[in-house]
DNA sequence: AATTCTAGCAACCGCCTCTTT
DNA sequence: AAAAGAGGCGGTTGCTAGAAT
């Protein structure tokens, strides 16, 4: 036995909407707001729909700041990225771009980015990345806050800020949040270098000095940031690159300043050619696994992600 | 000019999760 | 604690316009 549908079908108009239509959904909402409640919203605004069907055309089409028309580089390189660490998360990755709708992400992945990739990936030669099987750990399951980025355009040598470590844990637990779990810079160094690229971009979801914990107590937050040494070649960083290690707390506690030696490994090629070899396998598996990729923890306790592209 | 094919996109469907009762 | 209702999401469908034959 199925759940009953949420409006009467029968009553309900489908198909595409009409310019009346539009404007009286509009007009409604901007007046009255959604009222918390899209299944009686049709209704009191004369609309024979079903709220379902609102909600969808005012999200996708009628809200204010919707962008519409071609998408530009550099979204394609956070959708790939992002498809490359969430899968087909598409609501998280238009979060990311704004303006954008996840329906509209959706279309443009399904009908010209996927196929953009896949023939730029059949032309490349033997990639000399690291593959996602050595990439990204879960993600935290501490903060059941949903962040939004705090930057999206650092250059290679900027420091990485309000890095929050409990994302940083390579073993499947929880990274705690008091530093003294950190065993060494000099392991938390080699394994962000092993996990991601150290590359032009860093994005962090993680903008608030502090987060709620899933237990409820609020959590201190802790940082840390990169300056990178050296110079990035176009291709790589150069080999005797260091990077300047900064970690502590907020709160006063421990604050570390320290140099760390670059690991061994080539890393910090193009971020969208990097991720073109996991995205092509994503998308000759038929459907998105997940368990590869996602920076999300498996128990969906949060959605927070942390990428570098 | 007519027909067929293809790409793009808006919209729907059904499932899952969260909230309320 | 369980059930019901509503919102949200991802997958899929179907329509339309333009290109190809």
């Amino acid at each position: 036995m199925g759940r009953a549908p949420c409006c009467d079908k029968a009553n309900v108009k489908k198909g595409p909407w009409s310019p009346e239509e539009d404007s009286k959904l509009k007009d409604y909402i901007e007046k009255y707001g959604i009222g918390g409640n899209w299944i009686a919203l049709p209704h009191k605004a004369g609309l024979k729909r079903c709220g379902k069907s609102c909600r969808l055309r005012w999200l996708n089409y009628l809200r204010p700041n919707i962008k519409h028309g071609e998408f530009t580089d550099d979204e394609d390189r956070i959708i790939c990225t992002l498809f490359a660490t969430i899968g087909s998360r598409w609501s998280i990755i238009a979060a990311q771009l704004p303006g954008r709708t996840d329906n509209d992400i959706k279309n443009y992945w399904n009908t010209k980015l996927k196929k953009k990739l896949m023939v730029k990936t059949s032309t490349r030669h033997s990639p000399p990345f690291p593959t996602s099987h050595q990439a990204p750990p879960p993600a935290s399951s501490l903060c059941t806050s949903y962040y939004t980025p705090i930057c999206t355009s650092l250059s290679p040598l900027e420091p990485v800020s309000s890095f929050q470590p409990a994302v940083l844990n390579n073993d499947h637990t929880t990274l705690a949040t008091n530093s003294s779990l950190i065993q060494t810079p000099e392991n938390l160094v080699n394994h962000m270098m092993q996990c991601y690229q150290m590359k032009q971009n860093f994005l962090t979801f993680g903008s608030e000095p502090s987060c709620t914990c899933s237990d409820g107590r609020e959590m201190k937050q802790e940082y840390m940031s990169f300056q990178g040494l050296g110079a990035y070649n176009g291709h790589g960083y150069e080999d005797d690159q260091r990077f300047m290690l900064n970690y502590g707390t907020s709160n006063g506690g421990e604050n570390v300043n320290q140099w760390i030696e670059k690991p061994s490994g080539n890393y910090g090629e193009c971020p969208l050619d990097y991720n073109l070899e996991d995205i092509k396998r994503l998308i000759s598996s038929s459907g998105c696994d997940n368990s590869s990729f996602s920076l999300v923890d498996e128990n969906n306790t949060q959605d927070k992600v942390m990428y570098y592209y």
